[in-house]
DNA sequence: ATGACGGATCTAATCCGA
């Protein structure tokens, strides 16, 4: 019986923010980091940060600019045959296999600000994408059921009452309006999922992930959302669980380092 | 919803995040 650690964060351009990169990955360990946001192209990549650090195997799904998405491990990568959806839109999706798991990092459109889908075309855009997932997963749902997958990444809709800081006031603001909120848990059936999160701490206890650069205090407000997810199926569900509420970390500190990301990593041992 | 930040890019002003 192995275990295998998988960290997953969004981390608001990859470059800028390499110092704090290798700061978690050296005091956290994982097995595997997930990174959403890297806002570059792979070949800018800061490869020899990972390298340094032990983490010599990765994925990078990157582009000029804004997105991008990757998945750096300690040990080696095996080829997946990827889901059709990861090969739909490339800064989004990445997918590997470290020690027989299937690792899937997902970077969700955002959505824009109005969550109208004839007013805004990103709303539209961020709907239809979560429908995509919903159907990949219907799909897969026997090789999910059969292969330890683990789902990962900013998921950019916080899907419970109790993931945001306010339920009724954020009830029509993107991020956690019903469209969205019934979409992702639909996506989660449809592939018979678990919210590993959400099964270790369940409501009404607050879960936040990630907190507004525009608050002037985040911990004094602490408006926060539950953006970013770790579900995995039925194949890995009693692994993931296993280890209790102490094998998953929510590093809320990191959002007070120097140069922090808005989001926090979020951190799982699962048994294997 | 509030408050008015932060990153990347055609290094200025605009797009994007959510």
């Amino acid at each position: 019986m192995g275990a295998l650690t998988i960290s997953t964060w969004n981390i608001n351009s990859v470059r800028l923010r390499a110092p704090q990169v290798s700061r978690f990955l050296s005091e956290t360990k994982p097995d595997v980091l997930c990174l959403q946001e890297i806002k570059c192209q792979a070949a800018e990549f800061p490869e020899r940060v990972f390298t340094d650090a032990g983490y010599k195997h990765s994925v990078v799904r990157g582009q000029k600019g804004y997105h991008g998405v990757a998945i750096i491990s300690k040990h080696p990568i095996e080829p997946v045959d990827e889901p059709g959806h990861c090969r739909h839109e490339e800064a989004r999706v990445a997918c590997a296999k470290v020690k027989g798991v299937e690792i899937h990092n997902y970077y969700v459109p955002a959505g824009g600000d109005e969550p109208d889908i004839d007013l805004n075309p990103k709303f539209a855009h961020k709907l239809d994408f979560v429908e995509r997932m919903r159907a990949q997963f219907a799909k897969d749902k026997k090789r999910l059921t059969k292969t330890p997958t683990v789902i990962v990444g900013d998921l950019n809709i916080a899907p419970y009452e109790h993931d945001v800081w306010s339920h009724k006031q954020l009830l029509k603001v993107v991020s956690h309006t019903p469209p969205e909120t019934e979409g992702l848990i639909g996506a989660l059936n449809a592939g018979g999922l678990t919210d590993a999160m959400r099964e270790l701490i369940p409501e009404p206890e607050k879960i936040y992930t990630w907190w507004s650069y525009r608050n002037r205090d985040w911990r004094k407000s602490n408006r926060g959302r539950r953006l970013d997810h770790v579900w995995v199926s039925p194949a890995l569900r009693e692994g993931a669980l296993a280890g209790g509420r102490k094998a998953l970390s929510i590093r809320e500190d990191c959002r007070d380092w120097e140069k922090p990301s808005d989001h926090v990593p979020v951190t799982l041992k699962m048994k294997i």
